[in-house]
DNA sequence: ATAGATAATCAACAGCTTGTCTATTAGTTG
DNA sequence: CAACTAATAGACAAGCTGTTGATTATCTAT
């Protein structure tokens, strides 16, 4: 950014921008997506982009900035959960984070994919495990978390956004609410007995 | 390939760029690694490349196939289990995965990672499934299975594969025996029973 | 409303990679 | 030895990148 973000110009160059990006990718034009379709998309000069973002990755932060606090703003409309009292009360949660991937279905299913970006995945798993799974193990373990404990953290994230994807791939097989209702009835439960024991093999 | 693959031009030539190519994506060259880079690291010639490849992608296809033809080797160089018995069987072919990470260790750690290649860890994944849970479940459950047990499916490997990824990251925090007990013992009994039961809410 | 500041445009540039030619050299096989 | 074929070397057009300088359009403060 070399130049002031508060002109309107620039807001404006800055929105046409990432939507340019975020249309051409959800019509699978990932791999191989150059600055100069992100520009004809966006109906702007191939120079002004370089006025603003340094490269496409550059441009990609800032798509996942904002739509990363679009869904912390989904997820955190609900109520704050007491987990300890029943697990069910995760599903609200559950289920936002798939009602925000339906808004941008086709960008997700491209850019979580075979075609996609890994660092965008990464990103994206950091943040669910950040907003829904981490407080759990938070409010479950006071002590300082052991390996087993970090490594049954990453399975769970790893395995819902693997769900994630394969909901997205299959083009959404099941509804919104059965498969939340399935990650938080039959999944999540087998998770906290997790936590919760120790059996250290050693 | 456009040449005779028999040739025994073709085989040390196809052979070095492979080695080439393992070798510099373990150096964390692999985003922008370009086909120069390879046959410079190769000591051959530009031009040879395209004898042979159409492509970076094509050759990176012929690595995955060597080095997955060698863990299907490793992995199947232990007595075929029958799972109905004891989970704890699994434990050799979990540890046979990790063994052979450790060979190419650098590599496996940059094409799984944030940087990496998502196709190659989206075919890593599948052999995975192929070569250890699928037949969990097709000794479990003989019928059609339905949306629950692909999903929980897709959920194990995701997490499997995240369990790697964590381990590969972290530069091996444990050993493969503490690892693969942890995962065979505490974390796979939980998901597995997933796969066999029916917990359909509707 | 005007004047100064700043964003957007346009044309052009060198640098790099790609994929494909040719012609020539080196190695394999019968 | 003779034919076949892989490897090399140099060159080419094409495409994208990131930057420059000059010009036009738009914003903002007075």
């Amino acid at each position: 950014m070399k130049v002031s973000q508060s002109d309107p110009r620039s807001i404006r160059t800055c929105t046409l921008l990432r939507e340019a990006m975020i249309n051409l990718t959800a019509e699978k034009k990932f791999t191989n997506l150059t600055v100069q379709d992100i520009t004809k998309q966006a109906g702007l000069n191939r120079t002004t982009f370089y006025l603003h973002y340094s490269g496409i990755n550059e441009l990609l932060d800032d798509c996942t900035r904002t739509l990363f606090n679009q869904m912390r703003a989904d997820i955190y409309g609900n109520e704050l959960f007491d987990f300890q009292s029943d697990i069910t009360v995760l599903e609200p949660f559950v289920s936002s984070v798939f009602y925000h991937l339906e808004q941008y279905e086709d960008f997700y299913r491209t850019i979580l994919g075979k075609q996609g970006n890994p660092e965008f995945k990464s990103l994206f798993q950091a943040l669910l495990s950040e907003l829904i799974f981490e407080p759990i193990v938070e409010s479950k373990n006071q002590q300082e978390i052991d390996w087993q404990t970090e490594m049954g953290l990453r399975f769970t994230c790893s395995g819902f956004v693997g769900v994630i994807v394969w909901w997205l791939e299959k083009r959404k097989p099941v509804s919104v609410k059965q498969i939340s209702e399935q990650i938080v009835c039959d999944v999540l439960p087998d998770y906290l007995s997790l936590l919760s024991q120790k059996n250290v093999k050693e």
